[in-house]
DNA sequence: TACCTGACTATTT
DNA sequence: AAAATAGCCAGGT
């Protein structure tokens, strides 16, 4: 084990764990809450990793800018994102998030 | 060690 | 207005 300083993905996961149930949140926002404005992409690599059931990250209420579910196809099966959401209150319509402007939490706003 | 890929976003055509 | 391209950063091979 190598001692580095706070994983950019440990940053990640905290944030996602502080999305509150009924709320989604984007990897853009995500990554400039952490400073990372241009690191994204590394959000969603991150969440990835995050499947590890022992960190209970809920990944599922990340989705992009526009409100896409577009990392469902990673879960184990391309449903389960949207079941979950549904099951949160969120109404998800052909793989997008709607009244996203009211379901969306942005983790800058929590800081 | 180097190259390729990717759960993105913003910009330009 | 919609579609294509470029920039970004780190993981995996």
């Amino acid at each position: 084990m190598k001692q580095k300083q706070a994983d950019f993905f440990d940053q990640v996961y905290a944030v996602v764990q502080c999305i509150p149930a009924g709320r989604v949140s984007t990897y853009g926002a995500i990554a400039r809450a952490l400073g990372a404005a241009r690191s994204s992409r590394l959000v969603g690599t991150a969440l990835i990793m995050a499947h590890d059931p022992r960190l209970s990250i809920p990944v599922h209420r990340v989705v992009n800018r526009n409100g896409l579910l577009t990392g469902k196809q990673h879960y184990g099966s391309p449903s389960e994102m949207q079941e979950r959401l549904e099951a949160e209150g969120i109404v998800v319509l052909e793989d997008q998030v709607q009244r996203f402007d009211q379901v969306f939490w942005d983790p800058g706003e929590h800081l």
